[in-house]
DNA sequence: ATTATCTATAGATCTATAGATAATGC
DNA sequence: ATTATCTATAGATCTATAGATAATGC
């Protein structure tokens, strides 16, 4: 019997093709963009038949909102790993972790960088996605950095919405520039550099 | 007779409708996307065939490439107006002062962000224009900072290099989360805080 | 002569659906 | 019964070229 909500998850044999639709549909939406990418070659890929894909996503606008929640997920795996809750200036620490992590998944972050871009376009599927996904994540950090205020690591005068949206907006910046040109910027050090500067010029006199 | 290098540049109707078409095309590239925009579209809104525009522009690639020399021009053209050399900290002003100027031209904002979203795709007709612009405008930022630091405007020990890198990506990230969201991200406000913030902490002591 | 413009069309996509057959597992 | 898969195809694009006609200006 199935929980409330629950949706049969089909047989194995589909769930596995399924699985391996995502990921092929991940590394062709990162590499062409979502416009860009055709179902014929994701599915020629896949080793299914244009019609078996459409089986499984019904459209090529569901495909990416299903690929998008696919990379929510594998980054969901990849920090459970390592317990996540830091408070204070650890978090900040994080950041740079997570930056450094970035730079050796290039085709995760540029899935992210195109879909960020392409998703400004009001008709995008991904309109509404990029959106929520900033929304949220000037919160998280938002939140974070008040609780460094709070535990007296940053200080009191601060505005943390304010330095969330830069944060998450350097990051960005730094990610395209990286994509773009690898050999001359380097992203990692670039960002922990700026964190440094960040929290001498934060912390409480 | 024309001067070395020069081409003939046409009659003066189609010179006319060649501008036409670069305004109309600078919009539906900055809506659509590169990959998503239609050159019967374009024809269509410029009034003039399809063949008609391929007459002008060889291709949607090179008609592409003109729209962003185009656009270059026009940010040419916007910056004449006021003299611009300014060294040391008046150069920061500047740059606050362009944001604040974006934010009230949302077209040719989301025209860059969108091609620089598509461009780091490697086969993306704009890759070669995006990252030659980014190594230009780093050496601009860079050299402007490294007066400031000579000027005595700035300390000695910062790394221009670094922080033109990062300037930017601050200005490219927050243009991102602006447009997605213009109701809740104040641009010109949060980088002029950044440029305040920056300031303050990298002022000779 | 050069430039500007058009109609017609080739040729290559693309997404999505219809409808059939085969495999799976309650 | 449900799920997985296929072939075939509709119907809508899309870019680019061929080839003709008209306008422009050296």
């Amino acid at each position: 019997m199935r929980a409330a909500g629950e949706r049969r998850r089909g047989y194995a044999a589909g769930q596995a093709r399924r699985e391996r639709i995502l990921a092929i549909a991940l590394q062709e939406f990162a590499e062409n963009g979502y416009r860009g990418a055709s179902l014929a070659r994701i599915a020629e890929r896949a080793e299914i038949s244009q019609a078996g894909l459409l089986h499984h996503f019904r459209s090529k606008e569901r495909l990416l909102i299903a690929v998008l929640e696919y990379r929510d997920e594998l980054d969901v795996r990849r920090y459970s790993a390592d317990a996540r809750p830091a408070g204070g200036l650890r978090a900040l620490d994080d950041l740079v972790d997570l930056v450094e992590r970035n730079s050796r998944v290039p085709g995760l972050v540029q899935l992210f960088t195109v879909m960020s871009g392409e998703a400004v376009t009001a008709d995008h599927p991904g309109h509404e996605w990029a959106r929520e996904r900033y929304r949220r994540l000037r919160d998280e950090v938002s939140r974070v950095l008040g609780r460094a205020v709070e535990e007296g690591e940053l200080r009191a005068d601060i505005d943390p919405e304010a330095h969330a949206a830069r944060l998450i907006a350097m990051m960005d910046g730094l990610q395209n520039q990286w994509l773009l040109d690898p050999d001359r910027v380097d992203m990692a050090a670039l960002f922990r550099g700026h964190i440094a500067d960040l929290v001498a010029a934060l912390r409480p006199r």
